[in-house]
DNA sequence: TGGCGAATTGAGAGATTTTCTCATTTAAGG
DNA sequence: CCTTAAATGAGAAAATCTCTCAATTCGCCA
């Protein structure tokens, strides 16, 4: 089940499930593929349609649940956009950041860290204690500055 | 009405609705008070009835249409927190990044930005072209990381 | 390979959040 | 003041998210 399908990210993911103990069920493979066939990012309702045309009757409850159990992970990544909507995307673990296309909602790592250069001491010198950060770029990709010409 | 609140950024506010030719609503001066009061982003239901308690029965429409026209004019910004939750936050207008604290919700700018200093060359060879950015640090303020102790 | 126990799911009810509509109110310029 | 269009209130409606629990399924172990 599912075999016709499978690629490097859901081995991944199948690879992080076991390692944390959790299951690897059709249902959470089909999320990944999902994700990653579209290679953008996919609101709730489209992830749910694409894994009932995969698997059939999938509950709206069970995409909800591994996405969170995904995104604690750090498997998948819930954006924001700056229009209010949000979405999930793939991601590979690990300390990675996003580019985002405004036009087609695609996401795409890039390499290297902004604040890994940035000065923190005048942050932590006012009492706050960093602990974590979110970095992203918004823009148009190749495709989509092309097309706006 | 709302003269015994008046204040510096409720003038701001004033003054950006005008430019604009908004009107400045009792409302909408409640929501911003209610925002720079607390110091700290809230929910939509805080802000609700923390603007209730200033005017009496307001409608909870009213909250979200005057949040969506001020992040739209920059003066209040919509923080998303990594569990999940999220709120809005007074927040001058202008490029300013947010410290926000995951214990109390307090918000903080901080000088300077990360990306200024980061090379775009590179993603933007990738036919990606940047048009905007979010960068927010994520931790505990001086209060709440002494309390943690 | 088959069976067992616990994790996971499905279905739909329920809770919560957000949007919409339209009659009424109100800000702001003349 | 008066007028007019912008803005609001109330609540219905839509959309989104969560919960419950019986039924299913994964993965271990014999």
């Amino acid at each position: 089940m599912l075999k016709d399908f499978e690629c490097v990210e859901e081995s991944y993911a199948k690879e992080v499930l076991r390692e944390r103990g959790l299951r690897s069920t059709s249902q959470r493979l089909a999320v990944i593929h999902v994700l990653h066939e579209s290679g953008r990012s996919l609101s709730v309702g489209e992830i749910h349609d694409g894994v009932r045309d995969i698997l059939g009757g999938t509950g709206l409850a069970t995409i909800y649940r591994t996405l969170e159990t995904f995104e604690s992970l750090g498997v998948v990544r819930r954006l924001h956009f700056p229009d209010g909507e949000s979405g999930y995307a793939f991601s590979r673990a690990g300390h990675a950041h996003h580019m985002v296309c405004l036009t087609c909602r695609g996401v795409f790592d890039f390499p290297g860290c902004p604040v890994e250069s940035f000065d923190l001491a005048p942050l932590e010198r006012t009492g706050f204690r960093v602990e974590d950060h979110s970095v992203q770029f918004f823009g148009r990709c190749g495709g989509c500055g092309e097309a706006a010409q």
